[in-house]
DNA sequence: TTTCGTTATATATTATCAAATATAACGAAA
DNA sequence: TTTCGTTATATTTGATAATATATAACGAAA
């Protein structure tokens, strides 16, 4: 067989998206650049968009996700919290595992 | 915790998709009514729309998953064929197979 | 008190995708 | 040979999402 089988995973917190495979990359481009705008260039995503994405992440998620300030010595920044890197942390794990079980699943499938 | 995880798994054929859930819920539906036309009526879909899945799915699968029919008797209609009926079967299986199994990852994990 | 790069926010424009509309071709049966 | 509901296809319209642009607020440091 040449199928290939592919996922998304995805955490809801009262039925709104919390984290994706979008939202986690933006948050890891945020722990490497200690800033949003610096991150979102990165991703080749304009600010406004990931500004939003934050925004709708801490809102949602149990406990903030990140921190920023506005103005002083560089203009300010914004970092992850130590909640904010296992949360990331898990979702790759779990992504991961998720990748391996489904490769198996479709390994052990026969088609007529 | 209160989050819950969620997925969506699709299969593909030389880099494009062949089969996600919404082309599944078109098989099935096409199974059910027999003709193109009440198979798109019923999920309340464009014809349009679900013509090009449906051309699509024939297009990447290895083997036709619907035959069709113009003119005569009722006008024509569509069918699964017993390719499309395995393929349809196997994607279902997986799928929940999978949202079981993240079910247990998320169980197991903990945030700080 | 001026400068700087950032966060935070609103608005307008553009691009993309979905939906609606229209029409030809088809073949069995009346 | 006319009718019927379907498949198959193109074109137009409308809705939605992404992008671009603009601007205020901020606070440390020169």
């Amino acid at each position: 067989m040449d199928y290939k089988i592919k996922s998304r995973i995805w955490i809801e917190a009262d039925g709104d998206i919390l984290l994706g495979e979008g939202r986690v990359s933006l948050l890891k481009a945020i722990d490497e650049e200690g800033s949003l705008t610096k991150a979102a260039k990165s991703l080749g995503m304009s600010y406004k968009k990931a500004w939003s994405l934050i925004d709708a992440v801490n809102k949602r998620a149990e406990k903030p996700v990140t921190t920023s300030s506005i103005g002083g010595k560089g203009g300010g920044g914004a970092q992850l919290t130590a909640y904010g890197k296992s949360l990331v942390e898990a979702f790759e794990t779990i992504n991961e595992n998720c990748w391996e079980f489904l490769d198996e699943q479709i390994k052990n499938t026969k088609l007529k």
